[in-house]
DNA sequence: GGGCAAATACTG
DNA sequence: CAGTAT
DNA sequence: GCCC
């Protein structure tokens, strides 16, 4: 790729997307290169300067048909043609044009537009688009769809191109890894699409669903061994440097749809900041189907055949095409009120309604709610350690406060088991807040309620603990509060304190270990298995579902691990339950 | 039309 | 009970 | 909102 930014998401996204296909991408400009991708703002030029070398070196390999210089574009349109497209002035770069004109080169917009009549559209094999993207239920069953492999064999650039090293063909396919994993991430992916607390996809989640998705679905080739560092080069492009750039680079965002993406992530927003759980997860798939599209999706006809895209949203985007806007959006949006919302809700006690609510009452800024003489103790405490709360914790402070609080309670009970739980326990580098789990063998939930009550009496007569959002008053099961430390500044920190009875011990490591995304994922693989996970247990589910509540038998909560066991999953030390 | 995970606890 | 939080 |  040229020009090559190894480091850059869109190199990443694309290297593994042509990996996907058979093809691989290096950074070394050898004899095993067969096509040349070339970003559409530059010309054959500055592309050979790049690549220290002159027209005249190259043209017989050009003419030879051993090497092929193209516009990136052209895998993507391939792969969405499902064929190879030929040679065309669309596509092809032109390294020795009679007249260097250097500046100007086609704009790669168009040249996608126009694939679809360059290339002679004998209707593909109906291929869903749905398999070989991230999609929900279908991501599911059992069998993953098999034809748009066989479709895809034709793709393989290496009959096409004649190029002979670079792309091998892999008969061996790869091992399904037989451990469970590959339902796992199944089940990952539609988890991931339902996660409310992201706005929208990052980068990361379309990359991992990307991932999973191909370790499920994809693999008719493998990657060629390569000894990724030093290759021996032969021939007579030894003498042509290797191509390691890769500095800064700004990748384009969304691709080829990033506008109506913008404007339905703020329809996204909307329907968020009204509280719409259901719309905001369908208007999220449709978005993350949208951003990996490496052609731009124009009218409803096309969006519709996509995966999490139904006739409302097809029918949107289409006008956002046609008009750059969505009428549908002036009246939902007001300017800025997003974040307004989001400023008001990160105070505890405040949630949509509130927020929204308040926003029609007038209020803009943190100072109008101080002025609110309708605050709610919790709404009041919270606003008053504003910036406390916002602040994350370093991981070392959170060490800080956990010992305190472990120190505390051995002094009641040293049989108490205490552990840190959150991202913490996932061994991230700074936390949201401070998690911890008391728990002890043989105790009952009245115990612990007894100790936890003692536990806080010390802490807040040490200053340590500083205010209770909730719990403790009668015998809670578990304590939400702030607790402040010495060593951490005297910040307030968010604390919560949860009691577990010990049979439930292994089923509330694994719920608050998380992360959500990953909880999300388990539960819904326990389903599909037949059982039913909570924070209290794995359990078998019931015949009749429906019934609220109803679960079958328990058939363990005690053993984190036999948990995972039990589902077939391998246990996943806590770091490697970060998705998303 | 129901499901999209699901349960529980606290505040006012 | 509605709303919020975990 | 989408999907079944």
């Amino acid at each position: 790729m040229v020009p090559s930014r190894p480091s850059s998401k869109l190199y990443q996204i694309k290297s593994k997307k042509y990996d996907e296909y058979g093809a691989r991408v290096t950074s070394s400009f050898d004899k095993s290169v067969s096509h040349v991708l070339i970003d559409p703002e530059w010309d054959g030029s500055r592309t050979l300067k790049y690549l220290h070398i002159s027209a005249g070196d190259i043209r017989p390999e050009i003419d030879k048909g051993t090497i092929h210089f193209v516009r990136d574009s052209w895998p993507s349109a391939c792969i969405e043609n499902k064929q190879l497209i030929p040679e065309s002035p669309d596509y092809t770069v032109q390294l020795y044009s009679p007249a260097p004109s250097p500046e100007t080169t086609p704009e790669p917009e168009v040249s996608q537009k126009l694939v679809q009549t360059v290339i002679s559209p004998e209707k593909p094999p109906k291929l869903k688009k749905r398999d070989i993207s991230t999609s929900s239920n279908t991501s599911l069953s059992p069998e993953p769809d098999t034809p748009k492999q066989t479709a895809i064999d034709d793709l393989n650039p290496v009959e096409a191109s004649g190029a002979n090293t670079s792309i091998e063909n892999k008969a061996e396919k790869k091992a399904q890894d037989g451990s469970g994993n590959d339902e796992l991430d199944s089940v990952i992916q539609e988890a991931e699409l339902q996660e409310h607390a992201a706005r929208f996809l990052s980068d990361d989640e379309i990359e991992h669903a990307l991932q999973t998705q191909r370790k499920k679905y994809s693999a008719p080739y493998s990657r060629p061994k390569r000894t990724s560092d030093g290759r021996v080069l032969k021939g007579n492009w030894d003498t042509f440097l290797c191509m390691k750039a890769g500095e800064d680079n700004i990748a384009k965002p969304d691709g080829p749809n990033a506008l109506v993406i913008n404007i339905l992530s703020l329809m996204l927003h909307h329907y968020e900041a009204e509280g719409d759980q259901w719309r905001t997860l369908a208007y999220r798939k449709a978005i993350a189907t949208l951003k990996k599209q490496t052609v731009p999706v124009r009218t409803a006809a096309q969006a519709v055949k996509l995966p999490g895209i139904g006739s409302r949203l097809a029918d949107k985007i289409e006008e956002i095409n046609k008009t750059g806007d969505l009428k549908r959006l002036k009246y939902t949006q007001g300017e800025g009120k997003f974040e307004v919302l989001e400023l008001l809700k990160r105070i505890y006690g405040v949630g949509n309604k509130t927020a929204n609510k308040w926003y029609s009452e007038g209020i803009r800024t943190l100072d109008d709610v101080r002025e609110r003489k309708d605050l709610t103790a919790n709404q009041q405490t919270s606003l008053d350690h504003y910036e406390d709360f916002a602040e994350r914790i370093p991981r070392d402070n959170v060490t800080k406060h956990f010992e305190r609080v472990r120190d505390a309670v051995h002094e009641i009970d040293p049989e108490i088991e205490a552990t840190a739980m959150g991202s913490y326990r996932r061994l991230q580098p700074d936390c949201g807040d401070i998690d911890i789990i008391l728990t002890k063998r043989n105790a009952s939930r009245h115990d612990l309620t007894v100790t936890l009550a003692k536990l806080l009496d010390v802490l807040f007569e040490q200053g340590f603990a500083k205010y209770t959002f909730g719990g403790i008053e009668a015998n809670s099961m578990r304590w939400l509060g702030a607790s402040a430390h010495p060593d951490d500044g005297n910040k307030w920190r968010r604390m919560d304190i949860l009691l577990v009875p010990w049979e439930e011990r292994g089923a509330a490591f694994i719920y608050y270990t998380g992360n959500d995304i990953f909880n999300r994922s388990m539960r819904l693989l326990a389903q599909k298995k037949g059982y039913r996970l909570n924070e209290k247990g794995l359990f078998l589910a019931p015949h009749d579902r429906k019934s609220a509540g109803a679960v079958g038998p328990l058939v363990c909560g005690e053993d984190e691990e036999k948990i995972f066991e039990t589902l077939g999953v391998p246990n996943r030390p806590p770091h490697k339950r970060i998705i998303g």
